[in-house]
DNA sequence: ACACTACTATTTGGGGCCAAACGATTCATT
DNA sequence: AATGAATCGTTTGGCCCCAAATAGTAGTGT
């Protein structure tokens, strides 16, 4: 949703104006601004509107979600994995995990031969959860890429993983 | 960062070897989900990338900066407006603003004809730290997407806009 | 055995985020 | 003028998020 950084790729909006205007002494690459911006706004108004219209009916985060679907896919997960799958740091895998087992989605494990590691499991009310909820989320997901064709959806992943790719490759330097 | 729903185009990983395994029986649509995923995972990416090396140094936050480049590129804005624009809620708008003010990058303005709304201005010294950031933000924005020829970049903004807008009209509901 | 180092999940502190509730103000109708 | 609805920014409560500090555990070398 945020307007801030608004590009199409012809149509020279307003906002682009402006921004040229008063960035003109900056000497900006504009075209990389408006990709990665997209890349921002898009996902932004996805991520707002799968939340709102499939997770929040469940009472479910997205964090919460990803970390239950990385449960079901791989059956069981340590923390420490289970935190680098779903993109996010350890500290917030601890509260995510908190919330989950509040409401018995997941259950931790000690792991007997170290102690300082702890297993995550998740139960058959979590997997029902993700079954009732993976198909609302995919046909969302078909949804809002309606307006490419086969092929611009293919290269648009394509496109995006290059991106990534660099972005984590690039690293915290 | 988030590997969940990892999915290029060509490649097959064994990610989503698992996904297919673990959800045939649940007829996703994986060309969708995999372009969905990837700008996600694009956009996680390089928002942490961003932070570390680019917002943190200044010890500004991702929606500190929207809203201060807003104030810089329209010069003031209703409170309302700037939200929008920022693409964050109002509750969360009052926050960063004062964060802001107490930073003195912003200052916070009674209306006179309206005693319900505040208008919102930028600070010389946030002018000077746009101004500063701006172009580094932008020297990694090309960084990011230095894998792409310019027609690729283009091409990714373009579907992206329209992602965007196709989601952006899905709405609410 | 002992210290030293490295690794684990957790806690802490400071923000950010939203929806919903709230109080103040304005507008519209009457 | 007065009442009621609409609109504004803020507050509240709950969760998410990270980095850094912490406590507990395991391995390594002496």
């Amino acid at each position: 949703m945020p307007r801030a950084f608004a590009a199409g790729d012809d149509e020279l909006v307003e906002a682009e104006r402006l921004i040229r205007d008063r960035m003109s002494g900056l000497d900006l690459d504009l075209l990389s601004l408006a990709a990665v911006s997209n890349v921002f706004r898009t996902a932004t108004a996805v991520r707002n509107h799968m939340e709102r219209n499939v997770l929040k009916p469940h009472s479910l985060s997205w964090s919460a979600f990803v970390v239950l679907f990385v449960l079901h896919i791989w059956g069981a997960k340590e923390s420490r994995e289970l935190a680098a799958e779903a993109g996010i740091s350890g500290g917030t895998l601890t509260g995510v995990l908190d919330t989950l087992e509040r409401k018995a989605l997941v259950v931790r494990q000690p792991v007997p031969t170290d102690r300082r590691r702890v297993g995550v499991v998740i139960t058959d009310a979590g997997t029902s959860v993700v079954e009732e909820v993976m198909p609302a989320f995919n046909r969302e997901e078909a949804q809002v890429t309606g307006g490419l064709t086969v092929e611009e959806t293919a290269t648009l992943a394509r496109l995006l993983r290059t991106v990534l790719r660099t972005a984590e490759d690039l690293g915290p330097r």
